[in-house]
DNA sequence: ATAAAGTCGACTGAAATGATCGGGAATTGC
DNA sequence: GCAATTCCCGATCATTTCAGTCGACTTTAT
């Protein structure tokens, strides 16, 4: 499991559109403006995103995208694999690079510590992560309630 | 905390570094032909760990390197840090990239997220890793005393 | 002196990263 | 229907990193 600023824009606008989704479909655009990324570059991000359906699309004017599921079951995890594609971890599948019984060694080595790697970062959810920074901040929460889904009517200016 | 091939070959190489240096130094090349790695890699990887004071070396011939510090002592993350120098994490340094209040969003997310990722690695020691493996493995294992530092008169063929 | 080892710096090919551009297709509001 | 908005997709590109190579050098045991 690599962790690169791949992986850390992915979940930077992951969390974003988890804070913005409940006045509807979220823009790229706005993403990419609010936390400095390209446009392009998030478009694919996104794309692989969608394709790995944590998140869903909405075309036409109004559009954008919102999470898949609920945000407690998108993991940190999900979102680094999704655009991270291969995750390839051992780097040996049993041909060069190993040999004999040294071959074990790395092998098993790499997998145990990559698994422990990905078991946390499976177990931090987006929600948590959302929490986490409500928590530590003492900015001025305009948008502060955990379960009311509909209860912006307009724009609401969220600072974090 | 970039996780990469480059710190994998690293630790990889600590370890054989480890399981051998009770005969005395360690050449590189003796590790690039037991672990399959090119030895003017291991020369660059080496003068990194080197610098870090995690391995000490012997010049002239019967020479090599050693570790410079107890095996519970080096963790994985001292390796990786060793070798992927930079460990940024959080990418912004106050700089571009994060504005406002959003700075402080991403920043404080990512610092805490790898600072988990560190303290894990942290607590995973080379002497964690070779215990680790040999209990994994059910290979003849020659050199089994754990603290039996000049036990072995000749060379001694280890098998993990 | 010779050979065995580490030391250092420059260089290279290949891959990944991060980004740009241009042209689409779907959808909404008019 | 038309235009604007937004997602969608492919090609391309500059830069960086990865992984490895090469050559020259220093130290030291024999």
């Amino acid at each position: 499991m690599r962790l690169t600023t791949k992986g850390r824009f992915a979940v930077t606008a992951m969390l974003d559109l988890a804070l913005r989704q409940e006045n509807g479909p979220v823009t790229l655009s706005g993403v990419a403006e609010r936390q400095r990324i390209s446009l392009s570059y998030l478009e694919q991000l996104f794309g692989k995103l969608r394709r790995q359906e944590l998140v869903a699309s909405v075309r036409g004017p109004g559009g954008g995208y919102c999470l898949a599921r609920d945000m407690s079951t998108i993991s940190v995890a999900d979102i680094i694999a999704a655009v991270d594609e291969p995750m390839d971890a051992t780097q040996c599948g049993g041909k060069e690079n190993c040999h004999d019984e040294h071959r074990c060694m790395t092998h098993d080595l790499w997998s145990s510590l990559s698994q422990r790697m990905f078991d946390y970062l499976n177990s931090v959810t987006l929600h948590d992560l959302m929490t986490q920074q409500r928590e530590r901040t003492s900015h001025r929460v305009v948008l502060h309630e955990r379960d009311a889904r509909h209860a912006a009517p307009d724009a609401v200016e969220v600072q974090f």
